[in-house]
DNA sequence: GTCTATACCTGGATAGAC
DNA sequence: GTCTATCCAGGTATAGAC
């Protein structure tokens, strides 16, 4: 790994705990082992540290989908149909990937604590996280709950609503225990009862 | 008003966007229109005036379910009788009041993003943060879904498992408009949706 | 590309006059 | 209780030697 690389790793670190603010280039600096002024023949600025991640995230935006081990998007009916024989333990699965994705990807998740803590300073950062952790996931769910209505596996709910009540049971536990390893069992048992429940609502019965 | 509770609210307010460390001492003092030693006389460090505004939300907390206008939680079964007869329309007006109080209560709606700011920095605004907006509300309706079950006005669920289907909307809701007023409007006809399918969902059926 | 040295500024906080 | 003046620490960033 790069002398550049490290510092953009060191910052993350130090960011997602401490906030962009709280850390200084010395902190950075000290965590990769070398000097503060050194860091400014790799950065011409700690701001351009912090776009440098925000521009890492971006790039993973656009390929989140495999990321989270989901179909390509381009696919919609294929996945609904990949979900055909949709079992309990198929959607216990699924929602376990994402969560411990979002939850435990060393990026991803530092990422989510920064933006939480400089969203309100930073219209750029609150429109990335909002993206990616609020609207991506309802918005892909929603198109594969569609088709999976239509293929007489769930009932006949608007499917946007069904997105949502399978999302942001998982959206509040990442809240919840993001950095907070500790939880990573509670938050799991909690979203497995919860995901129980969506299954039994939701999951149309053979008949 | 005091200087000092000015002063409090000033701090707030900055706080609230630009978070603890981005506001300065000077910031607070310009904002009330004193000189920054000023401020010196009515508390002896910016610590204080945030320790301030903790304590202040400390105490609103003891009496948070008046604020919201629920009944006192040492009542559970009257509150459940109260929801009796049920209706869509009841059941849509206590949600839109708790997502409102959170959302517009001035205090409150600042609190939140001041605390979701610093909740990685400081472990006792983590644990205030939680206590309010991630377990009181849910264990305060668990009860009263408990009730209204075994009263027969809700279907036989874990009413934990309910309690967390209808508040984490509100909580996602909260997270992604709490200050953005433009989104009110947005976030009231998202959150009518879901609570239409929630008590589609746990209204038991008059036989 | 790393170091030492330094410039420059801002931020928190105190002293003392009024 | 407000002001001016001041101190000191720490932060960002640059210059220049190696």
């Amino acid at each position: 790994m790069t002398t550049k690389e490290r510092i953009a790793e060191e910052a993350l670190n130090l960011f997602s705990v401490k906030g962009f603010r709280g850390t200084s280039v010395k902190n950075i600096a000290d965590a990769v082992g070398i000097k503060d002024s050194s860091l400014y023949k790799h950065y011409k600025s700690k701001k351009e540290i912090f776009d440098g991640i925000v521009l890492e995230m971006r790039k993973r935006m656009e390929n989140m989908s495999q990321y989270i081990g989901l179909p390509d998007d381009s696919d919609i009916q294929a996945s609904a149909r990949m979900y055909g024989e949709l079992t309990l333990e198929n959607l216990l699965e699924l929602s376990r990937k994402i969560f411990l994705f979002y939850l435990t990807d060393d990026f991803i998740s530092k990422f989510w604590r920064v933006a939480t803590m400089e969203q309100y300073q930073n219209e750029e950062i609150y429109d990335i996280f909002r993206h990616i952790f609020m609207e991506e996931s309802i918005t892909y769910q929603t198109l594969v709950f569609r088709e999976m209505i239509r293929n007489g596996i769930f009932i006949e709910v608007n499917p946007e609503v069904i997105a949502i009540n399978f999302y942001t049971p998982i959206f509040f536990l990442l809240s919840k225990y993001n950095g907070r390893a500790e939880g990573k069992a509670e938050g799991l048992e909690i979203l497995e009862n919860q995901i129980k429940e969506f299954y039994r609502i939701y999951r149309k019965k053979n008949v």
